[in-house]
DNA sequence: AAATTATAGGGGAAAAACACCCTTTTTCTT
DNA sequence: AAGAAAAAGGGTGTTTTTCCCCTATAATTT
């Protein structure tokens, strides 16, 4: 029996060596070796032909080179290797990202062993695997309401960046040498764009989306 | 040869699996269960005195009770449990945190798995590890410049979580099966002692010290 | 037993935040 | 150049937040 290969890339060494430990226990698949960025992966491919697994298993967050731009890298340089995402991370926009660059498969690391080996399967077999809720946010995207985008003015984030301090409006209106009528107009504007009903909702945006950074 | 049980809680079913397999490898180990949050463990130690395990692998960020939360319960329901923080942050507070809770033991998803093994080995025959990193910033720690360490009470903590939602204080007072006015004293108490001036400022302070995580 | 302290709750007022609806000026689009 | 859309500012009224000072238990100390 052949085995396949595969390739992990985390920059968690533990993990990925964890990972590497139980993708081993699967017959019909061998991890060829493991690469803690990008850099490392393209280096390797670029060594031997040798290094050329049939799956990569790839995390999305990572110093360097992240794992979108290097699966874009693997999908342009050399088509035939599978990409799987192997992250944490759930938010559509994410998703979508990975997809667009070329990954066959995305799993959460929420998920159970045997559904990892379930996708691996069908990777090789099929070329892709994809969960239900991948699935849906796909259909979702094509079906025309696929990003809202929302997108800000200049003087918009300046505003959520102070709306994330101890100011008040008013102060806030003099930071920005407007007046406080206005800025009680782009909060307005915010809460119905964002559809949050306060000021701790805005908060809460601004840091989710790192618009205001800790 | 007698194996020590190990116990692994980590919200992330893929990798406690896949540290599972990992830590089942090492000779003198075998990994009882693994939980997927503080209050599964909990359960777990409560349901069976078979359940109670030498060491336990502990995740930091968890949903529903967290690292910190559950190494100090376990410290006091079952001190002789060795606690071992495995976390991908590194931040010092964080880190004094979940020593001060009871952990014996703090290291990094960053690390290789012989370290792990090591580090397992030492802590069930010394009772502790600790890296280089570790031992240096308990040494700064005690070295004078003692934090201010401000202490809550359970309803405080649970007033901070609501207090970063889009609540209002009534709501929230709704929330806890108190009077509006009852929150309106924590609200304040908690304004003196954090040194804030309005809701936005408690809201960053428990997000700074993950008193409310994202 | 008396004193202290933590906890839960209250009254009332001022400040800030929020909602809604409106006008003028600038800027972009066609 | 006309129309549309965005940006800045305004009026008014309601709700929420914030502040300060006060009472009554219950639990702890001393």
């Amino acid at each position: 029996m052949i085995q396949h290969s595969v390739v992990i890339v985390d920059d968690h060494t533990l993990l990925s060596q964890a990972i590497q430990a139980m993708v081993n226990t699967f017959d019909d698949f061998k991890v060829l070796y493991t690469c803690k960025n990008g850099q490392e992966l393209v280096e390797n491919f670029s060594n031997s032909v040798n290094n050329i697994p049939d799956v990569v298993l790839m995390d999305i967050n990572m110093p360097i080179m992240n794992g979108i731009e290097t699966t874009e890298w693997i999908h342009k340089m050399h088509p035939k290797v599978n990409v799987m995402a192997l992250s944490v991370e759930d938010d559509d926009k994410t998703v979508l990202k990975m997809l667009k660059a070329g990954a066959v498969g995305y799993l959460l690391k929420d998920t159970e062993k045997a559904i990892l080996e379930k996708a691996l399967i069908e990777i090789v077999e099929n070329g892709f695997y994809h969960t239900k809720s991948v699935t849906n946010l796909l259909l979702k995207s094509i079906t025309g309401n696929e990003e809202e985008e929302i997108s800000f003015r200049d003087k918009e984030i300046q505003f959520m960046k102070l709306a994330c301090t101890e100011l008040t409006y008013k102060e806030i209106a003099n930071e920005m040498n407007l007046s406080p009528k206005t800025i009680d107009g782009y909060r307005d504007t915010l809460f119905t764009k964002l559809n949050v009903k306060n000021r701790v909702g805005l908060v809460m945006y601004a840091i989710k989306n790192k618009i205001y950074t800790l």
